[in-house]
RNA sequence: GGCGGCGUAGCUCAGUCGGUUAGAGCAUCGGAAUCAUAAUCCGAGUGUCCGGGGUUCGAGUCCCUGCGCCGCUACCA
């Protein structure tokens, strides 16, 4: 048995769930944490909200309400969205809760005390109406080369070209419309030159790494590391404790990865077993796995591990971290600001949850970007699911429950079925290099398996409906709607091979679509506990029971309205 | 500007170490079947693998170059 942490990116509490963030950090994680379970793993998985930082600070003033109203509003609606598609996190914490306080003041400490981090002083623009400093993307000015207007402080929108803050011209905040005015400050840095050499060598054991992460990992290193401020001045933050240092507090991204630690720390109290959390994180055996999209890279590779591997204690390093790439939405970037996005709670008004899985799992961003549009899921859920899957579903049991009273009996020859070259014909030589070397069922079964392992699950979505369409196949060549009429055992061999395969088809099915797995094992009579070890038990008869439809097909209706609805934009903000 | 990635069928995408006639699903066309939610099954066509050059017995794959798109570029989080 392995022990697995896994957690997903810390999602930003200044608005709710989006298909982005399920694509990028949750669905890939929750279905690699059902697949471990089913396999009798020991894993958790933690995760929870970023409650800190500028825009939820400005978003809180222009509501008239404290920051942590904001967080809390968005890290109960996520929690309720991440419900709604059955994404089981252990324990969903927040940033702002007290115990992620202390833990990540003790890591700022202890990172200090063992000498890796400088203090630096320089100047910076500060708007006086509202009193803050102002980061480069909250100044407003004239672009220094191309002397257009409505350059931001770190790039020019307009001639693409990086601007150094003070260079801009006439230069004025973004919050207030207000000249700023140059201010000094204090800042610390974490000395990361310092952990060039460490996280070299610790990075050469990571070769079973996504090329990605790789690629973006090296490419930092290669540029060279350079100090980094670990400190804001912000009135929304945790306070750096230290003496004398009011309106100082932990950059966001220093502190949100120590909140998987104090997510974990949180979950063990609940349990009413507070030591619980050192089993995983203080354990070298226990295999870290962070979920999370391709800009949460650097901080999770390069960062924290040379923060995690500071402190008193011993905390375990990343065994892996599987990025995503981004899902693009209709053919454009998504984005919260231009509201172009779909938010989990406006889908889940119209659609189930698990459709949403399906899609975004058989469509995942693992390699690159990948575009989710409407026309497609509707695709996706019509063919694949309710025509191939749905169909074969409802055809067996059907015919069973019509022509051969409910019930049918295991056969002689089953696993010699399963073992036959059932598909070969409708591939050809040249079919995807996954299809190639498969010989019967039970090698394809294999490769779902291995799929699940590697994060690969467009390829365990491909190889299940390859399941199903040779289940179709065998349905069809076989006529059973004939053989009834003379060899009554002949057709109950035939539906006895297909609700075998349905039976498997649940299991190897469930991480990615529990629930309507749930359903199609409850019309076969079958237990809700059971584990991944179950595909080879094969059982002595199946009773039908209640037989409905899995999968219901989408109207272009439905579509259109969606697509209007993105036009009109989404009013859950 | 620098670094990295991407560009393959009408669409969404696979293509391992360089190896035979470049693939899947959807869409399209033709056929079969009638157990099933008109759901299924079989068959067929479709390509300047972005352009150009190079290495090689052999290039979608490796190298150079041009074009287009995207990401990162350390103070967005």
């Amino acid at each position: 048995m392995e022990k697995i942490l896994v957690t997903s990116a810390l999602t930003y509490a200044n608005g709710p769930l989006h298909i982005g963030h399920v694509a990028g950090s949750y669905l890939n994680a929750d279905i690699f944490v059902r697949y471990n379970k089913l396999l009798g793993n020991d894993i958790i998985y933690i995760g929870g909200t970023d409650d800190y930082g500028t825009p939820i600070s400005i978003k809180a003033e222009e509501e008239g309400v404290k920051p942590r109203v904001i967080a809390e509003r968005y890290n109960k609606r996520m929690k309720k969205d991440l419900d709604g598609l059955n994404i089981q996190l252990d324990n969903f914490s927040g940033t702002s809760r007290p115990r992620h306080i202390k833990v990540s003041q003790d890591f700022f400490t202890n990172l200090l005390e063992a000498g890796y981090v400088n203090k630096k002083t320089l100047n910076q623009f500060y708007d006086e109406k509202h009193k803050r400093f102002l980061a480069d993307r909250y100044i407003e000015g004239i672009c220094p080369h191309c002397k257009s207007e409505g350059a931001r402080g770190d790039q020019c929108d307009k001639c693409g070209k990086l601007i150094d803050a003070m260079s801009l011209i006439e230069p004025r905040s973004k919050i207030s419309g207000e000249k700023p005015i140059i201010k000094e400050t204090t800042h610390w840095y974490i000395n990361l030159p310092k952990f060039e050499k460490q996280l070299r060598e610790w990075l050469a054991t990571k070769k079973y790494w996504k090329d990605n992460v790789l690629n973006f990992i090296m490419s930092w290193l290669n540029e060279g590391l350079i100090e980094r401020a670990i400190t804001r001045d912000l009135n929304w933050g945790i306070p750096i404790p230290l003496e004398n240092t009011k309106g100082k507090v932990l950059y966001v991204w220093f502190d949100a990865p120590i909140g998987y630690i104090s997510s974990t720390m949180e979950w063990a109290e609940k349990k009413g077993q507070p030591d619980l959390w050192k089993k995983y994180w203080l354990d070298p055996e226990t295999k870290l796995i962070h979920f999370l999209g391709k800009d949460n890279i650097p901080f999770h590779t390069i960062i924290w591990p040379a923060v995690l591997s500071k402190q008193k204690e011993p905390f375990i390093l990343p065994y892996d971290v599987p990025a995503n790439e981004f899902l693009n939405l209709e053919g454009q970037k998504m984005s919260t600001s231009r509201n172009w996005t779909v938010w989990v709670e406006d889908y889940l008004k119209y659609f189930d949850g698990e459709l949403l899985r399906y899609v975004l799992a058989a469509n995942a961003p693992e390699t690159k970007d990948s575009d989710f549009t409407w026309k497609d899921f509707q695709n996706k859920i019509n063919n694949d699911l309710n025509n191939v899957l749905g169909n074969l579903a409802n055809r067996t049991f059907i015919f069973i429950k019509k022509y051969l009273n409910g019930k049918v009996n295991k056969t002689e020859n089953i696993d010699k079925l399963f073992a036959e070259n059932l598909f070969s014909s409708g591939l050809n030589n040249n079919t995807p290099f996954y299809f190639d070397n498969l010989e019967d069922i039970s090698d394809i079964i294999n490769g779902i398996d291995e799929s699940y392992k590697k994060y690969k699950v467009r390829r365990a979505v491909q190889l299940i409906l390859l399941l199903t369409r040779i289940g179709n196949r065998y349905f069809d060549i076989e006529k059973p709607w004939v053989t009834i009429k003379k060899n009554r055992s002949e057709a109950n061999e035939t539906l006895f091979f297909c609700s075998e395969l349905l039976r498997r088809i649940s299991i190897l099915f469930t991480p990615i679509m529990p629930e309507a797995m749930k359903k199609l094992r409850k019309m076969m009579n079958l237990a809700d506990d059971f584990e991944w070890d179950d595909i080879k038990k094969v059982p002595e008869s199946f009773k039908i029971g209640e037989v409905s439809p899995l999968f219901k097909k989408i109207e272009d209706a439905e579509i259109e309205k969606q697509l209007e609805l993105l036009k009109e934009g989404s009013e859950i903000l």
